[in-house]
DNA sequence: CATGGTCCGTGACGGTGATCACAATGGAAA
DNA sequence: TTTCCATTGTGATCACCGTCACGGACCATG
């Protein structure tokens, strides 16, 4: 099998290594085998859009390798980011379940791979498989549940150096080590930043100079270090 | 039966006149019934709190009569509506199906009628009814979109006026008349339009008469005239 | 090496809305 | 009625951050 964009394409779930860990996991043999075959894979170069805000819900992706971002605009061309997916994602289930248009538009970040699941299988497929609906629901909830931080992100965290350590440190406790500190891999620009936060390009910027200077993080070519968790939670508080 | 704080306390789901529209109606005769008999139904007090952000899920709360809002609120007492539910509404669903704390705290604004659906006896219940499930799941995803919204609404809509109008639209739109104008009751105080539209008492108070001058409301005593939908909405915009 | 494009840093400026303060209003209860 | 408390109207002030502007850094590509 060919391997454009310089990938190794999956194309088994049965034996995918992401699939322990996620929805769609530790399914009886049964109902393994029927969504393997319901359904199908694809290879996506950067930027390439799984899906985009407002059009009608053609299925959901499982995202495979890559990682994609989840962004909501209005008219006018602001946009803001609300998720950064990783591999293991399931991406446009509360569109598909609810037979509403896809609430955010999905762009690849990085090439990658994604299973594409077609609506009108994964409902019946649910319908066949209650035990799965439950999950799914579980799923939905958690989403939800996202939704609520973004929401208090958002609406109490007033100054954007708040939502900036609030960020910052949701980056950290991912890649947390043995000592507190942390580093993390910046892949994102200081525009996306700002689209994750609410703010601008260049309040990101000013925010990343005072972070600096008074130690709270450091940077090493692309890697952030963030030492002072402490100091980070005083900012945000809430 | 006695009708404490004024209410005639309704003991039956399966004759309640607001089932019809909602989650868990037009269920088998068996699942309503078995519905009817896990619930139990209680009467509370204007100010009465249902349940508090931050508390395990013990249930849910199915309204059914008065209102209820739910909020969030961050420690230094910042503090957010997220949604005015009224009768047929489920409370804490999420927190129920997905075992998490409750997100938001639900307090009655009126006096009014709740039914009480422990957490174990539900999700047995949706075990065991598997087409119920599916409907929960559709739920969750509804009000997934319900936070979406919010999410656009705080990350989108940068200046007060504008998610002043928005409000305002979503109230005219539940009130619409042949004409295109549209009254609503009053019933929240400017500190809370605030706390939903996510700014100050005072700004509401200038967006009050700023909206009065430019002839986009008026106020008949308690009762809110909008006539110029168009105007709203080109203040909206996105 | 030159060129073009994206991304980043930083200064200057101005508008906006939060904050504080206080008066006015209005409704409920004694 | 009088009192009391919650709610509302409005002025003055000012910090903050969005906007504009420009220059420099970095990187790919020809």
């Amino acid at each position: 099998m060919r391997a454009p964009y310089g990938l190794n394409i999956l194309d088994n779930c049965l034996s995918c290594p992401v699939r322990e860990e996620h929805l769609f996991c530790n399914l009886s043999v049964h109902a393994g085998q029927r969504l393997n075959d319901i359904k199908s894979t694809a290879v996506y170069p950067k930027g390439a859009m799984l899906f985009i805000e407002g059009q009608q819900p053609r299925g959901v992706f499982v995202l495979c390798a890559g990682k994609a971002k989840l962004s909501t605009s209005s008219r006018e061309g602001k946009t803001i980011i609300t998720k950064i997916s990783e591999s293991g994602d399931i991406l446009g289930l509360n569109a598909v379940v609810s037979n509403r248009p896809y609430e955010v538009t999905a762009e690849m970040m990085e090439p990658g791979q994604a299973n594409f699941i077609p609506r009108d299988s994964l409902l019946q497929f649910l319908k066949d498989h209650g035990e799965v609906a439950l999950r799914v629901a579980e799923q939905l909830s958690r989403n939800y549940y996202t939704a609520y931080e973004e929401i208090r992100t958002l609406g109490l965290s007033t100054s954007p150096s708040e939502k900036f350590a609030k960020l910052l440190l949701s980056w950290s406790t991912k890649t947390q080590q043995t000592d507190g500190s942390s580093q993390v891999k910046l892949t994102l620009t200081h525009e996306e930043i700002a689209e994750i936060i609410g703010t601008t390009r260049e309040t990101v910027s000013r925010l990343f100079s005072e972070f600096k200077k008074k130690q709270l993080l450091q940077l090493k070519g692309s890697t952030l270090v963030i030492r002072n968790r402490l100091a980070l939670e005083k900012i945000v508080q809430s």
